[in-house]
DNA sequence: CTAGAGCGCTCG
DNA sequence: GTACGAGCGCTCTAGC
């Protein structure tokens, strides 16, 4: 083809190539290539699109030239202005990644030149190819849909959107911004932009920007007249951030003077190499659209293998994969086998990874040895800290039997591996590895975690433990840890377990971790739970890790006092119960309770449990505590016995004897809907609900200089359910922040805000949390002791009020009955297994779909907050202890307290963004003190 | 003697 | 038969 010189006449393509890709990525259904499962959707989707404009444009509209302009990195020359830039900027999903260099090369392979520039976005290269395609006569097309080109279109220059075929002028910009291309910029100056963080002028969307600018005719003329503005809010938001304004419109104005090292000349159509194209075509296993093209060049269409396969989370396991062999596990005792086992790992780029150790509390444990697998089937395990059975001595490097490597050593080399950016560490709960090696200077990563990709997948399945995982996925029962360990009082640790039978059972567990992984890695795609496992559940690894290792400081004398007081009073109720039952009995046995309050008092009211005893919980011993005193005294002492067991006398044993502090362990994959769970000891459950209880928090205190600072999400259930419902009356409330219940009281009731009684706000307050718990006019009246008829009826008038609520349940049902799960805002999937179920379960599990999504959002809501917290507090003496739903705990010093709210807050309450744009503001309040009974 | 179910209570 | 989601201490019993 003659090179010809750009002008007029010639039209140029130009695509905006990663936008193009990021937004195929999510909108088409997820495909992997069949022989290997790399992910391949986006490039698929940009193949056809480019195959598309070839076969379109042979007519008289046809590109003489075209280019795929791509971003390159993400520092740009706005970040120089402004370092905030992008800075919401999700995280790219890690099966994109592999497909933009895969983008390329399908560019090159379609003889497609292929352009971008470090330091500028794409989106700066085709403004100036325009601009130069415009001053030389020539059209432009942008295939884009990207609302930052609008500024471009007009004047010889279109847009056009590949996904929708839709072809965008100056109108359908008008239609868009209210304002026609050149003011553009003015106008998303002043509105900003959430997703690429441009500020703007806050409380100025794009509706009222475009207002403005037409009134005034441009951004500096407003800005300048701002004082004429009569409603004030707006007045004073132009003036006062006039800078942040201006800034911002520098922020979106694209750069027509980019640097180019090429010319639009450069640029001219070319024909493919059709066996270039073919094999890369093959290579990618397109079968469909190898054959079109094949067909279009009049070439026979190459052999592919297989043909691609959609994976819809049900791939098949590694068909070929060996079984499982103790006998072909080794034993690591010497630096030279160690170091083969490296060198493979470095080779390999991923290690499954276990470790052994003497306690299931981490902060506790001894490493006993480290296994590692890298081929299914192939694994060893290194002991460092094997002792002998009787005496209890640490086998060294000459003990023949049962010789080990000393700990430093296996250390020493490990090191340089597990830290490697390179090499991905691949265990089952990595929490309780990282937290092991954390505790020997290692900081492991990266990782991924297989329980946690189970989580992700297969969440409200079945749990997530190794041994399920394993028969479930792997077809194979894994040795047990009963025999070699033994149980009770004779159970010994793993240290003390011959060296041979710790290899077989340490060995295995890295090899079904690395197969676990192999299964599950491919379908976190096809089940579109890529984003969900990579932005909420495995960055919370080394956050929990960190916030677990520091633990809370709890003062064991409070705790001592108190359980002292507790034992008194009940010692004194003790005799009291005695006396009024006529004689002594267990008053921790319901049973016996129940006996006398049922069969000797004969007390009406009585129901029983399923087991044929009596029931006796608070609700029907508050009942019956206005006839006698015995149940109110129970009553009395249930409070007593339970503040005195479960916390004041065992929390002091969870107090570690080193650091003087008590270390939680949250379990990740816990809870179905997202919510963490913490356990050892339960730290989510301190009481606060009675004033005695709420004493409990004075025990857990900040080091001297420092204070306890707690934060908490104001109702965000509610808000989440306002926004997901899409309740008008109940969002505006949120957003003028009024009391949510006294609004819903004063829309049931018909009782003005200014008249609201607390007895009616109380009703309204249960009404609104029956909401979200999947409400039934039996629990409604249960909770409220009212009438279930009564209780029903105030329901039915909800619903009438909120007809919203009733389409959101009866919405969610039915999706739950057509896919099986429920999912939150974020994509979390909760399965719902029993919702096609009959009888009671059938009750059960709509109530559950209706909650999870919403109690599944805000936990995705305060994960995203603890994964960005780091470093939002970093450079502050500021350390986050504890999660507890909706609240977190840090510990700080004092002259950092105002700095750390501030910034605490303000990463919580812009938590949902820029992933989900929420409909009603989050608020988040905060509290300080010397203790968390102050603070909270 | 040990493990596990059942009950009841704590939290969001 | 019923509010959603969790963990833990105590009693009691089945089974070694």
């Amino acid at each position: 083809m003659a090179t010809t010189t750009f002008g007029k006449g010639c039209h140029l393509h130009l695509i905006d190539g990663s936008a193009f890709i990021f937004r195929a990525f999510h909108a088409l259904p997820p495909l992997t290539r069949k022989s290997d499962g790399l992910p391949i959707g986006a490039v698929a989707g940009f193949c056809n699109m480019i195959f598309k404009m070839v076969e379109d444009n042979s007519g008289p509209d046809a590109p003489t030239h075209v280019a795929v302009i791509f971003d390159k990195g993400s520092h740009t020359f706005r970040n120089e202005m402004y370092d905030l830039y992008k800075a919401n900027r999700e995280e790219m999903p890690e099966d994109l990644r592999p497909q933009i260099p895969l983008t390329r090369a399908a560019t090159e392979a379609f003889n497609i030149a292929c352009k971008e520039l470090a330091g500028y976005e794409a989106d700066d290269i085709i403004a100036t190819l325009s601009c130069q395609a415009r001053a030389a006569g020539g059209r432009v097309t942008i295939i884009s849909s990207d609302k930052d080109l609008m500024q471009l279109v007009g004047d010889g220059v279109e847009m056009f959107d590949a996904m929708k075929n839709k072809r965008i002028d100056r109108d359908g910009v008008f239609e868009k911004f209210g304002v026609y291309p050149d003011r553009v910029v003015d106008v998303q100056a002043l509105a900003g932009d959430a997703v690429d963080n441009v500020p703007g002028a806050p409380g100025i969307g794009i509706k009222t920007a475009a207002l403005l600018i037409n009134e005034f005719g441009s951004l500096e003329e407003l800005l300048d007249r701002a004082g004429e503005i009569k409603q004030p809010k707006r007045r004073e938001v132009l003036t006062e951030k006039r800078q942040q304004i201006e800034l911002s419109k520098k922020l979106v104005q694209l750069d027509c003077e980019t640097p180019l090292d090429f010319t639009l000349d450069d640029l001219e159509v070319r024909e493919p190499d059709a066996e270039v194209l073919m094999a890369f075509l093959a290579e990618m296993e397109f079968r469909t659209l190898t054959r079109r093209v094949a067909e279009k060049f009049g070439l026979d269409t190459p052999a592919i293998s297989e043909n691609p396969v959609e994976t819809t989370g049900d791939a098949p396991a590694a068909p070929d994969a060996p079984g499982f062999d103790k006998a072909v596990y080794t034993c690591i005792r010497d630096t030279a086998a160690l170091e083969t086992w490296i060198a493979r790992i470095r080779e390999r780029g991923y290690v499954a990874v276990d470790t052994e150790t003497t306690s299931l509390d981490e902060m506790k444990a001894e490493l006993a040895g480290i296994s590692l697998c890298v081929d299914a089937g192939e694994a060893c395990y290194i002991p460092v800290g094997h002792r002998d059975g009787a005496k209890g001595d640490l086998f060294g490097s000459d003990d023949l039997a049962e010789g080990q490597l000393s700990l430093d050593v296996v250390l020493t080399l490990l090191k340089p591996v597990l830290e490697d950016d390179s090499i991905l560490k691949i265990g089952q709960n990595m929490k309780y590895d990282a937290k092991i090696f954390a505790r020997h200077g290692i900081a492991v990563a990266p990782i991924d975690d297989t329980m946690l990709m189970s989580y992700a997948l297969h969440g409200g399945l079945h749990n997530h433990g190794m041994d399920l995982l394993s028969e479930t996925y792997l077809n194979h029962v894994p040795i047990p840890i009963k025999p070699l360990l033994g149980s009770g009082k004779s159970a010994i640790t793993f240290d003390r377990v011959n060296i041979d039978d710790a290899t077989g059972y340490a060995a295995e567990d890295a090899d079904i971790t690395l197969r676990l992984w192999q299964v599950f890695k491919p379908r976190l795609h096809g089940a579109r739970v890529t984003t969900v496992y990579e932005t909420l559940e495995r960055p919370l690894v080394p956050v929990l890790a960190r916030m677990e290792m520091s633990g809370i400081k709890v003062d064991r004398d409070t705790l001592s006092r108190m359980s002292n007081a507790f034992a008194q009073k009940m010692a004194g109720l003790e005799s009291e119960l005695y006396e009024l039952a006529g004689r002594s009995f267990n008053v921790n046995s319901p049973a016996q309770v129940g006996e006398i309050l049922f069969d000797q008092m004969s007390l009406e009211g009585g129901k029983k449990t399923k087991t044929g005893q009596w029931s006796t919980p608070a609700d029907v011993l508050e009942d019956l505590a206005t006839l006698h005193d015995f149940p109110a005294r129970v009553l009395d002492y249930r409070q007593l016995q339970k503040l005195k067991s479960t916390y004041t006398d065992a929390l002091q044993d969870h107090i570690n004897a080193e650091t003087g502090r008590v270390h939680t362990s949250y379990a990740i994959a816990g809870a179905n809907t997202g919510r963490l769970a913490s356990t050892d000891p339960n730290l989510q459950n301190i009481p606060v609900r009675t004033e005695e209880g709420r004493r409990i928090r004075e025990a857990f205190v900040a080091e001297p200089g420092k204070v306890l600072v707690s934060l908490d999400y104001s109702q965000i259930e509610l808000r989440i359910l306002a926004h997901t419902a899409d309740i008008p009356e109940l969002k505006q409330a949120f957003a003028d922040g009024i009391d949510i219940h006294a609004l819903t009281a004063s829309e049931m009731f018909n009782v003005p805000l200014a008249e609201m009684t607390p007895e009616i706000r109380r009703r309204a307050k249960a009404i609104n949390f029956g909401v979200i718990y999947g409400i039934s006019g039996f629990g409604l009246a249960r909770n409220l002791r009212i009438p279930r008829a009564e209780a029903q009826g105030f329901i039915d008038r909800y619903f009438e009020r909120f007809p919203g609520i009733r389409t959101y349940m009866d919405a969610t049902i039915a999706f739950a009955k057509e896919h099986g799960h429920v999912q939150t805002l974020f994509g979390r999937r909760i399965h719902t297994p029993e919702i096609n179920a009959s009888g009671p379960q059938a009750g059960f599990a709509r109530r559950a779909a209706i909650n999870a999504p919403i109690q599944g959002t805000a936990a995705d809501v305060i994960r995203r907050a603890m994964v960005r917290m780091e470093s939002a507090i970093e450079g502050l003496p500021a350390t986050m202890l504890l999660q507890v739903h909706d609240e977190l705990l840090f510990e700080v010093s004092e002259e950092a307290v105002d700095d750390t709210i501030a910034r605490a807050k303000s990463v919580m309450e812009g938590a949902a963004a820029p992933a989900v744009h929420l409909a009603v503001p989050l608020v988040v309040d905060a509290g300080k003190g010397a203790n968390w009974a102050e603070a909270h």
